[in-house]
DNA sequence: AACTATTTATAAGA
DNA sequence: TTCTTATAAATAGTT
C-alpha cells in the first residue's frame, strides 16, 4: 500500500513474507483494538504464521476464554462444546446406570428391600435361591477339583518320600546316621499335609458336613 | 482517517457507533484475509458488537475448530481442555465402576463364576445364603400384611353385604323380588374373592406350603 | 449504500 | 528489527 502496489498473493521470498506479516500483524491488532475502544465490541484474533508462530489479541474488557464461551453459546457451530455436553449427558446417565445398578446389589444383600413390591420380593427370592444353587455346584465342582490336584500332588510326595526314605536307609545300612534324621522321617507319611502350600486354609472351610451328598 | 481525525475512544451516537463498527469489521476482515493470503498464515477472528451480535472471520485454509485445537496446544491457556478432560476421565472411571458393578451382579446371578476362587465362591455363597433369608423374611413380613389388610377388607365387605342383604330381606319381604337378586346372592359369601382387585394374582404365588411355621 | 477528503497503513528501501 | 517516505488503502463525515 505504499512506494508501489502489490498483489494479494503468497510472498514467496521467506524473509519479506516475514517481515511483511510482522508489520500487518501490527496494524491488524492495532485496528482490532481501535474498533474495541471506538465501538464497544469485544475481539479475539488468534493467528499462525507459516512457521506456525502463535500471535493473540484479545479484547481487554474479555478473557479469551470467556470470548469463547460466548462464542460457544452464541454460534450453533460444533468446536468442542458439543462433545463437552454429549459427555456431561453421558456422565449423568452412567451415573443413573451405576445408582440403580447399586440399588440392584444392596436388594440381592437384603438391603433396601423397602421399594419392592410382593411380586418382585418372590422374584428376586427365586432367582436368587437359583443362583445360590449354581454357586455352591460351582463351589463343589471347584473342591473336587482341588481334592484331585491334591491327591496327585501327595501321590507323588509320597512316592518322592519314599525314594528319599529308601535312598537314607541304604546310606544309612552303609555308613552311620550322622544328621539323625531316620527317626524323624521314618514312616510319618500323615506329618507332609503340614507343607502343603498357603491354600491350605482354604481347605479348612471344607468339612464332611458342607460336601454334597 | 478521513474528514478529520478522530480520537479513539468509544463513539456515544449509537447509529454511528453502529456504522463504524460495520465498516471497521469489513476492514478488519479484509486485512486478516490478506494477511493470510500474503504471508501464508492462518488467521481467526471472532467478534461481538455492543449488542453481542457475532462475527467471524476464518482463513480458509483451516476450521475455527481446528485453530482452536493448535491454539489449546501451543498456548499454556487452558480454556476448556481441563474441564473436557476431566470428564472424560470421570467417564472412564464410570464405565470402569459400572463394569464391576455389572460382573457383582452377574456373579449374584451364578454368572461369570469362573474368575472367582473358592474362598470367593464360598463367600459369595454365604453371603447370598443369608440375604435370601433376609429377604424371604421380608417377603412373608409383606405377605402377613396383606392378609391383614385383606381379612380387614373382608370384614367389612361382609358386613357390608350382611347389611345390603338384610336391607334386600326386609325389602323383598314388604314387596316382590323385581330384580330376582336375592337367590343369587343369598349366603355366596365366597364368591366376593372374585371380586378382588388387580394384586390377586400375587396371591397364587401364596401356597400354604410356602408359609412359615 | 455511495462519495471523497483526509488520515492511516504499509511496501520498499535504508 | 526499526525508520523513512511515497503511495495505496481505509475510512469519517456527508449525501
Amino acid at each position: 500500500m505504499a512506494r508501489g502496489k502489490i498483489q494479494i498473493k503468497k510472498i514467496e521470498n521467506k524473509t519479506s513474507r516475514q517481515v511483511t506479516y510482522s508489520k500487518r500483524r501490527t496494524g491488524l491488532f492495532k485496528k482490532a483494538n481501535e474498533l474495541t475502544v471506538l465501538c464497544d465490541a469485544k475481539v479475539s484474533i488468534i493467528m499462525f504464521s507459516s512457521t506456525d508462530k502463535l500471535h493473540e489479541y484479545i479484547s481487554p474488557s474479555i478473557t479469551t476464554k470467556q470470548l469463547f464461551d460466548q462464542y460457544q453459546k452464541t454460534s450453533e457451530k460444533d468446536l468442542w462444546s458439543s462433545h463437552y455436553e454429549r459427555n456431561l449427558k453421558k456422565l449423568k446417565e452412567l451415573k443413573e446406570v451405576n445408582g440403580s445398578l447399586r440399588r440392584e446389589i444392596r436388594q440381592r444383600r437384603g438391603e433396601s428391600l423397602n421399594d419392592l413390591n410382593l411380586t418382585e420380593l418372590h422374584g428376586l427370592e427365586q432367582e436368587m435361591e437359583a443362583a445360590v444353587k449354581v454357586i455352591r455346584d460351582r463351589k463343589y465342582r471347584v473342591i473336587t477339583n482341588h481334592i484331585d490336584i491334591h491327591k496327585k500332588k501327595s501321590r507323588n510326595a509320597e512316592e518322592v518320600h519314599g525314594v528319599l526314605l529308601h535312598e537314607l536307609f541304604i546310606k544309612n545300612a552303609r555308613n552311620e546316621d550322622p544328621h539323625g534324621l531316620v527317626d524323624n522321617a521314618a514312616g510319618d507319611y500323615g506329618s507332609f499335609v503340614g507343607y502343603s502350600n498357603g491354600d491350605s486354609h482354604i481347605f479348612a472351610l471344607i468339612t464332611p458336613a458342607t460336601l454334597p451328598a
